[in-house]
DNA sequence: CTGTTAAATTACACCGGTGAGTTTACTTTC
DNA sequence: GAAAGTAAACTCACCGGTGTAATTTAACAG
């Protein structure tokens, strides 16, 4: 008796259509898009598409969202009093690469900043996405300098951890988005994430 | 007095234009751009628009050649064997804040990369110039190693070249760019510099 | 200073393509 | 048998680019 009261809309046509809408993003940008071409290559029909998302932009938002959730969630770490300093920031580093260097997670991020950069609703939305992350660094480095291991004032904790990130981003993230240069291979993190940390540990590092 | 003002081909029109579709483009990026504004933005008929460039996409084009000139010109630099490298370095990060601190550069740029994001023909037109740049820091890197003042391998200086430039940009321009983070201040010019040249000199440096 | 001339500009209608979103009549699936 | 999906035609607004006839402008000759 239970049995016919599954779930009326049909999730495998839904996954279908945000997979088709990511990559026709990808391709084309949030203009370039088009919702037939969607539709098309979701194998379902046009009207199905608006039975799920009453618009375009809705459907972006959508899959903008969940990107920003994902990349968020890799990137979440705790200070541990017991464990050296540079050992838990090439840590962190290493957690990063990986991040950035997921090809998945690149083209979807080259999409998003392109939109970012000309369309204030995308901006607004992934600012306040973006700046919990941050106070989630500086909360790490606060507690870092804190246990005396980070030579870092606490009002400089946000600026310190804006740097680390920063640093990583120049060396395997920036090229990559705009310059199409490949991903940096997985054999490279370590050097690169030691590398960071020499770097950082030079300008905030206990001498 | 009017006489050599306006000759045949009139330049303020044409200037005038330029202008226009700049901000255009700033605003709504290329896609969304729209011929008729930009027309009456530069208070133009838009057959006057077409007279002066034959397409959307030349327009365009154009004012992508000159944003790209400016930043081209402005990082320009030759090793000196007399000066310390420490010197020189903090001289090269200067000038670099100072182009990426412009706000026109920075609002130019911005919609520049959005393009690049999403379109083939941006993207290798960008590329071409942006290599050159690179080969430029390349040499400069090569030779102050060849002169002793750097510990980096010649088969490395391209690489330590694009760290150096990411170095900077990872402070003062990727937050500004994507973040809407005001730019950095001119007082703060000569720290940052300094910053960036101890964490280039934690790893290329001799010790 | 003035009239001539040709290029530059203008206003405006027009073309053709595109693409988001809708309507409708029908079929499939549970 | 009702919700979900389909196909295809349709609306409507937008926009890049063109054609044209009329008007303005600047260089120059007398």
């Amino acid at each position: 008796m239970a049995r016919f009261m599954n779930r009326r809309p049909n999730l495998k046509k839904r996954a279908a259509i945000v997979d088709a809408a990511l990559e026709e993003f990808q391709l084309s940008g949030y203009q370039g898009a088009n919702m037939d071409t969607i539709a098309e290559r979701a194998q379902v029909s046009k009207r199905t598409v608006y039975n799920h998302f009453p618009s375009k932009q809705s459907l972006f938002e959508h899959i903008a969202d969940t990107v920003w959730e994902q990349a968020n969630a890799a990137t979440q770490a705790d200070f541990n009093t017991k464990v050296p300093i540079k050992t838990q920031l090439t840590e962190l580093a290493l957690k990063e690469l990986a991040l950035v260097s997921d090809l998945h997670f690149l083209r979807s991020t080259r999409m998003l900043m392109a939109e970012l950069l000309h369309n204030e609703t995308v901006a607004q939305n992934t600012l306040t996405k973006y700046t919990e992350e941050q106070s989630n660094i500086a909360l790490w480095m606060s507690q870092a300098a804190r246990a005396g291991q980070l030579n870092v004032h606490p009002e400089h904790a946000e600026q310190a951890g804006k740097e680390f990130h920063g640093l990583v981003k120049s060396l395997a993230f920036w090229p990559q988005l705009f310059m199409g240069e490949p991903s940096v291979p997985n054999e490279q993190h370590q050097a690169i994430a030691e590398k960071v940390v020499t770097m950082f540990l030079s300008i905030y590092g206990h001498h």
